[in-house]
DNA sequence: GTCCGTGCAAAGCGTTTGCAGCTTA
DNA sequence: TAAGCTGCAAACGCTTTGCACGGAC
């Protein structure tokens, strides 16, 4: 089951432990970025502080991404466990669509050519009103 | 000097006061975004709690706009004090490049009509290394 | 003179750090 | 067994709130 988790584990010689599975199973389950003290009340068997590390650490291997949901800071799983990809956010009902587009990509390779810059991450989000909200 | 500053004070029956003034001119001096703690240090007269209930207006009027850089947060002059942009973000010196470039809003508004969505503000923002230092 | 806005103090949270004990490999 | 990881507690720093005084209009 989590075998891609369990790989990238032995290959970074660290140890898989009942709280990093806890942490990974949770953003597993969730439809939409969790906030650390949302992923802390997901599994009140977790401590705060363990969340907080295990997520450090999962950033460091490339296991979650975060992402600015508004000002708060968010994570998602990323890498090899779900595809890149966007957010729209509606400002009425708080909802969240995901925005598969390569647009995005292609624009950031062009500036990066114009400007001599090398990309290595970006961060895109789009905050408005969607169709049911309008 | 401040007249535009002015003119949105008195259309919103607010005071001009010292601290306004002195949170408006930092911004307006610095060339790239500021936290509110780097505000508060730039100007030793000002009180902390000030600054932030002045950014905090400022949001709310438009005359400032918020920046994700990296984690925390930034604000720098919006509206009719400085043009939209967006920015390079330097993980190498910490340099920032302001970004004028209108393809991010071209895909913003492609993105919108395929997504029935509509976008009311975004954030961009690209990080990696610049030409320096790559 | 009347409110609005300020500055101080203190409380409130989210986040980080230190350390002893337990668990994984 | 030995190193890594956890969990608790406490410190830390940023942000918010309450309240009385001072300043703008």
């Amino acid at each position: 089951m989590h075998q891609d988790l369990r790989s990238i584990f032995n290959k970074a010689q660290l140890r898989i432990t009942a709280p990093r599975i806890a942490v990974f199973e949770v953003l597993q389950e969730s439809t939409t970025p969790l906030s650390i003290m949302q992923i802390v009340r997901a599994s009140p068997a977790l401590d705060k502080v363990g969340v907080y590390r295990t997520i450090k650490l999962f950033s460091e291997l490339h296991i979650v991404t975060n992402i600015h949901t508004g000002w708060k800071q968010s994570y998602e799983l990323a890498g090899p466990f779900r595809p890149h990809h966007h957010h729209l956010i509606c400002d009425g009902c708080g909802g969240m669509t995901e925005l598969h587009s390569k647009k995005v990509e292609r624009v950031i390779s062009e500036i990066a050519e114009n400007y001599g810059f090398r990309p290595l991450q970006h961060h895109f989000e789009v905050r408005g009103l969607c169709l049911n909200c309008q």
